[in-house]
DNA sequence: CACCGTTACGGTATCCGTAAGGATT
DNA sequence: AATCCTTACGGATACCGTAACGGTG
């Protein structure tokens, strides 16, 4: 068994079972890669491609364990190649952060710019997606860290660190009616035009429960997909902003009036996701200090390895 | 990098950095080993080894991660073997199992029994040791299965299974004066000398706790690997003995009498100890699911990824 | 002196790329 | 007809084993 050859079966499924784009995106020719899988496929003693005539169409079921393990194997030998480049000192490198709209514009902002005083050699990747895309793409090592809100509980082979609790702010223009209701209750606030963030998103479910819990069918005029596009439309007379409070800058937001939701809303939890089994180096758990303070080194490496 | 060189790196750990030896274990000679670990280390850009001379005498900082990772790899290589033989169909392959005397002795033979009935081709092995021994067994792959009571809730890379609860009894010559004390308390138990488990064994220091809360001091007479032992020593009048319920069987025991104790000390919990990341056969769950009927092949899956 | 790891060298096996062939859409 | 995988073959490379060398206790 060669790493070469999970390398090509790796590849293979990721190009939807065509082996030629396989050998195309790893620079080799493709009766190699024929060979080598059918070696390897030979030596497993089973098949791991169903094949119609000489066509590959699917993945046999115990191809699907062997895929996943082949998997887990290549990513093993990307972190010893990490080990390398952490101790050989060399002060470059990359991180590939991936997280929601609202962390990145109003959170990590701060974070980002202690962390690239700290370490200027190491380039700094910021993806943008709603929670699954990004639970996605730390489960595939497409980025080192995800930060987000929900959904991503549901993957065993992630570890989730607790970052931090936050809660929503009800939004409204200037001299709205709303901001003489005190202290604001949900039926206040399903009496307007409300907008908010889309389905997948930032503690969405969190919202709809609150109005279901009192059996109120809420107005919602429009989703989006980051807090400036709620505070857009909410300038614009559209209706009422439901967003995270975080978002709110009162500098910045002259036109537009918040008021705290907290009591309204279950809190939500953001949470840093890490694919288990992944070598971090120094300046990740440094990063993650930087977001969540009491997440030290050993607290880290203690969720990774333990249950 | 190739995974002979990761073969040769974890032997040459396993030997006590003596590459003669880990050559000699390999079926190798050493100039192979010498020179491919040379390869694996100009590749990742560092030392494995603390070099004295031409002498290993220590793995380096970075060296002890790419080792742990290098295990790990390995340990997937093996694994994807394993889905191998599995799909193979063929019915043959090997459960090795490691486990305390009391499990061996009183609760695995029902066990085995139906299992080897299911799987006659199947070779069977029980090791045994005390609960850390078991759990090192399990950690370093050299069993598939640890069945242990206590001190495995240590290692974050085994997953554990809870099994069942159990708790002790207190076995006397037959007319022993406890045999009228009803109810039994702690501080009749310790009047009498004690023979009981080793220190390191099964639930011993549970047995401990409940003396220490009324602040009783025991006196221990002697501590036994084994219940049978105990029981021997009970037999001839050195004491009474305290001993997993599980390990009297009145038809066997004429010449003793059990007392149940189970409202003297804490209940604990067996569990069984697999390692995360390993590939179990079919045969495996089914092997967990006679143990403990409750653990099914999904219920095991689950624990397996998940957090 | 015995033990151990490194260097040097030659044979062999493996892997890769090119070219041609058969199957499916 | 185009796409796609397999088979066949030749060349380069890498790996392994034997033999000789240099340190260390």
């Amino acid at each position: 068994m060669k790493l070469q050859q999970l390398r090509y079966l790796c590849e293979i499924v990721r190009q939807n079972l065509n082996v030629s784009d396989a050998a195309g995106s790893l620079f080799t020719s493709q009766p190699g890669i024929s060979k080598q899988i059918k070696l390897l496929e030979e030596e497993l003693g089973l098949d791991v491609f169903v094949r119609n005539g000489k066509r590959l169409i699917a993945v046999t079921e115990p191809g699907k364990a062997v895929v996943s393990i082949a998997q887990r194997i290549l990513q093993d030998a990307e972190n010893l190649k990490r080990v390398g480049e952490e101790f050989g000192n060399q002060p470059g490198g990359s991180l590939r952060v991936a997280t929601t709209h609202t962390q990145a514009r109003y959170v990590l902002p701060a974070v980002v710019q202690q962390f690239i005083a700290l370490y200027p050699k190491v380039m700094l990747n910021l993806h943008q997606g709603n929670p699954m895309q990004i639970a996605e793409m730390v489960r595939s090592g497409e980025v080192d860290i995800g930060i987000a809100t929900e959904a991503i509980e549901l993957f065993g082979d992630l570890v989730m660190l607790p970052c931090y609790e936050w809660n929503r702010c009800v939004v409204t223009p200037p001299k709205h009616p709303l901001l003489r209701k005190k202290p604001l209750t949900i039926e206040d606030v399903a009496q307007y035009p409300i907008i908010t963030y889309d389905f997948a998103f930032t503690g969405r479910s969190k919202i709809n429960k609150a109005f279901e819990a009192k059996g109120l069918y809420p107005n919602v005029v429009l989703t989006a997909l980051d807090s400036d596009v709620i505070k857009t439309y909410v300038e614009m007379g559209m209706g009422i902003g439901i967003m995270a409070k975080m978002a709110f800058d009162e500098h910045r937001d002259r036109n537009l009036r918040a008021i705290d939701a907290s009591h309204l809303f279950e809190s939500s939890t953001t949470r840093i996701a890490i694919r288990r089994n992944s070598y971090l180096r120094g300046y990740m758990y440094d990063f993650i200090h930087l977001f969540a303070p009491h997440l030290n080194r050993e607290k880290v490496e203690a969720r990774m390895t333990g249950a």
